[in-house]
DNA sequence: AGCTTAATTTTTGCATACAAAATTCATTTG
DNA sequence: CAAATGAATTTTGTATGCAAAAATTAAGCT
């Protein structure tokens, strides 16, 4: 019997394009509406235009980048309403999950997410934000994986993604913040309790709050912004 | 002032290949499993190999085929538990979607729906079944349209696309076509009354026993190809 | 100057060419 | 004859080349 071989085939190298464009967009390397250069990605990536033009056929696929015809792809820009609607197909998402892990987490994985639920408490308590945030992700994280459903993970990191880019990490406001800490201490008594329903309605309200969250900040950006402008115009 | 130049620049040759691709898909006129052939394929569709990957690559990103490292691309080919897994995520977007069209549908939207339900019934009726597909189909892309929210129309025609390619048009179950027939009765009472949580409530059941339906659908057929085997290899 | 229009450059879109991997087929060997 | 080995072929993955479209710049005109 031959051993297996382990196979380290690297991904190709759309794949690895696809990967590096997405956490570029994400992290708002990109800035939203920015053109993608093939000629100046493709040198900075260091792959030819064929791979390339391959990655961001896949990311306009996902809706992170929108393709303009002979234009080629500029990174997604949300509108407010666009927003809007997104945050509503992930309330739906976060529900949906919500409640399926409800039926089926198991006690290990619960026992994770509270784990996951005092080290967030720890981040909020020492008004730590960047880890704030990705215990919150993590925690979000925990409780889709709970639901075991492939495609709603799928779905749901998707959809996902095209809001990441406008998470800003600014702060938050504080009673918001301590809303959203409630809001999460219902969601692990849901969770402990097995009860599918409160689970949906808690992350509903939690997802709507979040939603005011941040257009409250696209607000308060927009407004920055003009000001800038019209004190840049005055001098 | 110029006169606005109607642009008809016919779609770029990847966009139009991707199109006609998640046709051949969805019609089941490439099968589950199958692979496809670039050389084979770019000849088919009279185009070169790059719109051809570019486009393969798009259908990838939205999960009807899958890339396997060096050997190309598959037609997605959906297990049972993928299925149920599908059906699930399906079953939260309806729900969303009938949810949001009872609070935003208009007047003329309900008429329409109304109108395309007796037309449904009328197919239903003399048991025209292609007709009976196509308008419920129409039926549920109106709901759909009725929630006014673009990201969940899109998310929503992509995860049901999967679909689609085991929707057989064989013969219903009388007994369940019937059943199908009440909850959307019960649809357009819920949608006229504006009552959402009515809506999720019956949609959600739709879609559970539509899922029961095509398992059913795909235990038969598994059953009958064993059986074919069973009986190829006695002669 | 301000606006058009024409030439130039850049960029995108598609086709082709080449390299690497996988598959197929023939041959050999036990 | 079955399994294994190895060459030939096919297929995928990436790079390059070329044409068409768009963007930019320069020139001409009022």
């Amino acid at each position: 019997m031959t051993a297996e071989i382990i196979s380290i085939p690297r991904a190709a190298l759309h794949e690895q394009v696809a990967h590096r464009l997405r956490q570029m967009l994400v992290e708002n390397r990109i800035s939203p509406g920015a053109k993608l250069n093939e000629r100046e990605l493709s040198e900075v990536l260091s792959v030819s235009r064929t791979p390339l033009r391959e990655a961001i056929k896949m990311l306009a696929a996902e809706g992170l980048v929108e393709l303009l015809p002979n234009r080629g792809a500029i990174a997604l820009a949300l509108n407010e309403a666009d927003v809007l609607n997104t945050f509503e197909v992930m309330a739906g998402l976060e529900a949906q999950s919500g409640e399926l892990a409800a039926r089926r987490i198991t006690d290990a994985e619960l026992a994770e997410v509270k784990a996951l639920h005092f080290e967030m408490l720890a981040a909020y308590t020492r008004r730590d934000l960047p880890a704030y945030y990705r215990l919150n992700s993590a925690i979000h994280t925990a409780i889709n994986t709970a639901a075991k459903n492939p495609v709603l993970t799928a779905t749901y990191k998707q959809v996902n993604a095209r809001l990441q880019a406008l998470r800003f990490r600014s702060n938050q406001d504080e009673e918001k913040w301590k809303g959203a800490m409630k809001e999460h201490e219902q969601m692990i008594a849901a969770l402990t309790a097995r009860d599918a329903a409160a689970m949906r309605r808690v992350l509903t309200n939690h997802l709507n709050n979040k939603r005011d969250v941040v257009i409250g900040q696209i607000r308060a950006a927009a407004a920055t912004a003009i000001a800038t402008l019209a004190t840049q115009s005055k001098a």
